[in-house]
DNA sequence: ATGTGC
């Protein structure tokens, strides 16, 4: 499929109706020549023409330059569908539903934090619970859990768990409405009642970092970031129960495609239509799930900060944004000089509005980057942009790769402290199991998805 | 991603 792509400039290629039967629209993938030489043999590609292929697409099927092969739609992967002949697919999210990034800036100094880097570095670790399975002091009624549900992070804030800020900061005010908890099934619930303000496992992190470079200083300004100032990343999803509600209806969809008589060209892309009973719950429920993976991340922000407050009295973590990967939202978008509602699938994408931060987290041991969104990814892309690096090595071939390998001293030698839950997750996130991040960004600052506001540089990173 | 796997 590789040779049937069209370079259309740059940064963009085409993927033409004809590369594969039942396209409906084109493929537009962002890579200029070393991402293209990444493209793996095909098999993402392919899923690219197969999400062409859904009910109701409009525009292209979009690969961001970090794509890879995902469940049913590549993991980099963004495509909308007309909110009344479209449909609604849990791959199209993703496993972990409303996984997204929270950016907190400092006043504090590099060289202030470095005499006390091993402490605090430690004090965090055991503050917030990390590693598969991990659960965390806060214990819930099922009551209690479907009031997170229903009111995301500003359930956080007003049990004392952070300020007003922080919720202006936060993608949709922190708080997505429509959630329906009653939806949300019990087994979902069960396993995300003791797990609000962990971390987990995977490429999740939380990470000390330093602000190295700044690309545009009024923008930066106006995040709360300047050179050489700490930061920290908080990156974490929906956890157990984000998962559940993915499995869940993945069961519910399978059954759904039979009765709408829908066709797909791959069984995991099972869908419904957007109108149907089956997508209006699926909607509901990771609504829930997403407003959960809020609640997590302004809860974790929270312990950060009250463990930063006992090493640096008066010098608070101000929010930068918090926003999500792996989503599908209802909006509104102009379309060929036509105004649509689009259901927009971003699975390993980040949304990017004009003037909202970007936040695109590296991977281990590599730069972070902050861009912030603009007026031409709203007419080109559905208001969307890359979300990371991307894997070039599936997690078993990154492992079988870091056999003898000291991960923990390599990651010192750059000079970056590591504590982590589990050596095999260490492994499976070895920096070279992933694309270079710095390519990746500059693609989409090409394309003007999204324009580059400042680098962040890793200082301590905690894994789960 | 995940109370990790056919």
């Amino acid at each position: 499929m590789k040779n049937l792509l069209k370079r259309m400039d740059n940064v963009r290629l085409l993927l033409e109706k004809e590369a594969f039967p039942g396209m409906a629209v084109p493929g537009l993938i962002y890579a200029d020549h070393y991402i293209e030489t990444m493209l793996e043999q095909d098999s993402a590609l392919e899923q690219v023409a197969h999400v062409a292929c859904l009910p109701g697409i409009v525009g292209y099927s979009y690969a961001m330059p970090d794509i890879h092969w995902g469940y049913g739609f590549p993991i980099g992967g963004v495509a909308a569908f007309d909110v009344n002949e479209g449909i609604i697919s849990p791959g199209g999210v993703g496993y972990d539903i409303s996984c997204g990034v929270r950016l907190l800036s400092s006043y504090i100094k590099l060289a202030d934090i470095k005499p006390v880097l091993d402490a605090l570095t430690t004090a965090l670790f055991s503050a917030v619970p990390s590693g598969v399975g991990s659960s965390s002091a806060i214990r819930l009624s099922l009551k209690d859990l479907d009031d997170v549900l229903r009111k995301g992070a500003r359930w956080a804030v007003k049990e004392g768990m952070g300020m007003q800020d922080d919720l202006d900061r936060t993608e949709e005010g922190g708080c997505l409405d429509g959630a329906l908890c009653e939806f949300v099934s019990s087994r979902a619930k069960e396993r995300g009642k003791n797990q609000l303000g962990t971390l987990g496992s995977g490429n999740h992190f939380l990470e000390i970092q330093v602000v190295d470079e700044i690309f545009d200083k009024a923008a930066a300004s106006q995040m709360n970031l300047e050179s050489g100032s700490i930061t920290v990343m908080i990156h974490c999803g929906s956890r157990g129960l984000g998962h559940q509600v993915c499995d869940d209806y993945l069961k519910v969809m399978r059954r759904a495609m039979a009765k709408y008589k829908i066709d797909v060209p791959d069984r995991q892309l099972c869908c419904a239509p957007i109108q149907s009973e089956e997508g209006q719950q699926y909607i509901g429920s990771m609504k829930a799930a997403a407003n959960f993976a809020m609640a997590n991340r302004q809860i974790i922000g929270s312990v950060v900060r009250d463990v930063f407050a006992q090493f640096f009295p008066g010098k608070p973590l101000f929010p930068v944004y918090d926003v999500s990967h792996n989503m599908a939202h209802i909006e509104k978008h102009i379309w060929e000089g036509r105004k649509r509602e689009v259901c927009v699938h971003r699975k390993g994408a980040t949304r990017a509005f004009e003037g909202q931060p970007v936040l695109i987290p590296g991977s281990m041991g590599t730069a972070s980057y902050v861009l912030v969104g603009t007026k031409k990814a709203e007419m080109e892309s559905f208001a969307s942009t890359c979300h990371g690096a991307g894997r070039v090595l599936s997690r078993n071939e990154a492992v079988k790769r870091t056999r003898g390998q000291n991960l923990v001293r390599e990651m010192a030698d750059r000079g970056v402290t590591v504590k982590a839950d589990s050596f095999r997750t260490l492994g499976e996130e070895m920096p070279e199991a992933y694309k270079d991040i710095s390519a990746v960004v500059e693609v989409v600052h090409q394309a003007q998805l999204s324009l580059k506001v400042a680098k962040l540089k890793p200082v301590a990173v905690i894994k789960g």
